[in-house]
DNA sequence: GTCTATAAGAGGATAGAC
DNA sequence: GTCTATCCTCTTATAGAC
């Protein structure tokens, strides 16, 4: 292990670390609310050095967008390696998660609205491609749960992705969290119920 | 009708004119995003002259929020008020406003995370009272509707109301409308069909 | 690459004339 | 109550020593 690799690992790490926190304080406060202030004392370095890491406030963000992007594709493939499951069950599977890890405080949100931070989102190549990938093989299971009949074939497949997306960032569990009266596995399920049956009772 | 009156007519017209940019702002752009100086822009006054009327960037909203909350109560009294329609029918026609509001860029989205605006709503009586009163009647329609059949008996009646609420920030229609594909008419539709059927295919 | 110190600027809020 | 001009804090970003 040559001296640069070593250098480029301790590099490698203290950038997690600043990621890491990142995504925290994404979760926790959102994009505007999140000061570098905050982010350098959370990880406990001087705010300069923080700006050698990464150049800008975006920046930031962008990199702990694209780690959720790497972590969820991760997932995916993970899910397209099991043959013994159906198309539906790997949706909900990557649904769970998705709401496990937004109850647990660490799905990082970023304001659709914010148009310097999504100028930069759409600009890196690393997140684009790793949304794309993953739209595609999800857009792939959504078409074959509906031949399985496991879906509702009258919802264009795009609904369905978009409708599945949502749940990282809905607010219902947040709600029913706050209200005190579940558990984080209950209101995973209440939320999963809400989404594949809606609310009408079933027929 | 006296001299005092008038001007108070004068003043609780530029009030609504004020309200009417924040409501627009704060659709377009969120809390955090939207200044003080474009309020004033928007509205055609001085910042000064802004500050005369509301205290603050956060009493802004609040005269929003509580706005809308008098809109949706005023809507929610004509649904009761009609006999011949079921509870569901009432809470779909709810839901279905919510949604138009959302699409035609008018719904304002206040983040829950921000501190200082959400101590502000907490401590308006005007907007807890609205929102308790909705509440409280929406509840009634969703028990009702449980008891008609028309709402899965097993979701506590607070997931129901979450579930409906989230609809006024949901992304969905947002990203369908960005993609072209859809007049708003079909965006509602999909997305009450969504709401209410789930992703499921009909049993 | 890490630090301290500071520049640069945005934005909320106000002073004071009219 | 409206205006112009200004204050002041917070926050992003950088300079320059080590």
């Amino acid at each position: 292990m040559s001296r640069l690799s070593f250098k480029e690992q301790v590099l490698r790490v203290r950038e997690d670390a600043i990621i890491a926190s990142v995504n925290r304080l994404l979760a926790d406060k959102g994009f505007d609310l999140m000061t570098v202030d905050e982010v350098a004392a959370d990880v406990g370095i001087a705010k300069a050095s923080l700006y050698k890491h990464f150049p800008s406030k975006e920046a930031l963000a962008t990199a702990a967008m694209v780690r959720l992007m790497e972590r969820t594709q991760a997932l995916v493939d993970q899910q397209a390696a099991r043959v013994d499951v159906s198309a539906r069950e790997r949706l909900t599977a990557i649904t769970r998660w998705a709401l496990e890890v937004l109850l647990s405080g660490e799905m990082p949100t970023v304001p659709s609205q914010n148009s310097s931070l999504r100028a930069e989102l759409m600009a890196n190549k690393a997140y684009l491609d790793a949304i794309m990938r993953v739209s595609d093989v999800l857009g792939a299971w959504i078409v074959q749960a509906q031949a399985d009949g496991d879906i509702n074939p009258a919802l264009p497949p795009e609904v369905v992705l978009y409708t599945i997306y949502a749940r990282a960032c809905d607010p219902v569990p947040a709600f029913l969290k706050a209200g005190g009266n579940y558990s984080d596995a209950q209101i995973v399920d209440l939320v999963l119920t809400t989404c594949w049956q809606g609310l009408s009772a079933t027929r």
